[in-house]
DNA sequence: TTATTATTGTAACATAATGATACAATAATA
DNA sequence: TATTATTGTATCATTATGTTACAATAATAA
């Protein structure tokens, strides 16, 4: 978000921008064996969220939810999924977003628009955790990698939305073939491995798993071969574009 | 929808829902080895549409998906999935409705609330076709069952609507299990298959088809057999509720 | 009453996919 | 040059799925 649109939705008529919409974003990342989630922490609160933000009068929903996860992560062309809108009424909390604004000089009359119920429209993010500058907007605190296991507590519902987005990934992974945007354009068989196993939180044998891998011949073997381990050098590969 | 919600849609304001947010629904049912979809037909229009309707200030989205599948179908208990959020700038085309609306004699201004942007939340709803009664609401000319393959031209996008609800049909049906909700209650392991042929488009093996849906161990045969055909009475089966 | 007909339930085998073990190959280090 | 850790893949076992075959049988017709 640039300053402009944080003055924008800062703004008490929140005009220019849909009622009672917004998104989230659960934006996936991979790292030292571990699944990272980007939270953002607002100014002198200690609170913690997800990236989010509104749908402007004339974009299209799936154009806001990228632009969202680009402005925190510095990224295009990110990789993103739909999985769940959150509407339940009981979700509909103003008080985290008083504090905030409180905390940030400005105190929200009750009927300011971002103190009205939104339903928030569920997506996660895969990308490459190497190519991400996580940057805060003006009126956040930070915007920073948490290990999915040692996330801290979350406003509102954003922690069930996390595991949601998870269980969408794991029901995914196989389905759509999209593991292979939280890794660096070229990777062994056994980082990707790793990645699946760490994703699904269970060992998966290696020949079957490098079997099935290259038989989806969605994979290209590089001439180039790893170095750094003592003991043979495993092969790279990239992923075919023109596979899907 | 009773005849006060249908007034309480039709005032100017839209007040006591949510704005710019919709839902759709398409209503799948199963009869003569066809699936069908549940349309309405706008009076003095020959506009068909989708069943929807708008979420009520304090409502829970998943409520009022149901609400809106209870109105046209009368039933209750009616499994829904939420499969798509429908979002681009471009669906938003205030033509039909105002051609509706005028021709039931209200000529809308142009900051009618039903005229603006609407984001719509899709869900798909599998119901016995044997126990539905298709109702109107006053506004509506008709609700009716339509065969998938002979859908009249309907409005906006609600044509694409359909086809995105197929296609979530088709990956779910494996993996979770719900075609049964298309089933009265006790039928054939002949009549599941054909349901399922219906469905991918495609024949099975039926020597195939019975294993694999036996070994699953959420059917449960019934004692009672089939009457009526000049060959061997298949056995009855139920779905076991507790499985799930 | 008995043969015919259509369809069911399931056995049997063939093929394919997945699970599991084993081992030679080899890049860096000692 | 030997050691070490890890890779690539062959091999076999097990399970799942595709395919053919056939006996069983409820209603109808002879």
């Amino acid at each position: 978000m640039t300053t402009t649109e944080a003055n924008e939705v800062s703004s008490t008529n929140g005009q220019g921008f849909l009622k009672n919409i917004a998104i989230d974003a659960v934006v996936f990342g991979f790292h030292d064996n571990q699944l990272k989630v980007l939270l953002i922490e607002y100014k002198r609160t200690g609170l913690f969220a997800l990236p989010g933000g509104f749908i402007r009068e004339s974009e299209d929903l799936n154009v806001a939810a990228m632009r969202v996860v680009s402005e925190r992560t510095g990224l295009e062309d990110i990789y993103l999924d739909q999985f769940y809108v959150f509407g339940d009424y009981g979700r509909f909390d103003p008080t985290p977003l008083k504090t905030i604004m409180t905390a940030n000089g400005n105190k929200p009359p009750e009927e300011h628009w971002l103190l009205k119920r939104f339903i928030s429209v569920g997506y996660y993010a895969l990308v490459d955790f190497t190519k991400v500058s996580p940057s805060p907007a003006p009126i956040f605190d930070s915007c920073e990698w948490y290990d999915l296991n040692k996330m801290p507590v979350l406003i509102q519902d954003h922690t069930q939305i996390v595991h949601k987005a998870l269980d969408a990934l794991r029901t995914n992974l196989d389905r759509k073939l999209i593991g292979f945007n939280l890794l660096p354009e070229e990777f062994t068989l056994g980082e990707l491995q790793r990645l699946y196993e760490t994703i699904l939180d269970k060992k998966l044998l290696r020949p079957a798993f490098q079997r099935k891998m290259l038989s989806l011949g969605i994979l290209e073997r590089i001439a180039k071969k790893w170095t750094g381990g003592a003991h043979k050098a495993p092969y790279l590969y990239r992923f075919k574009v023109q596979a899907l």
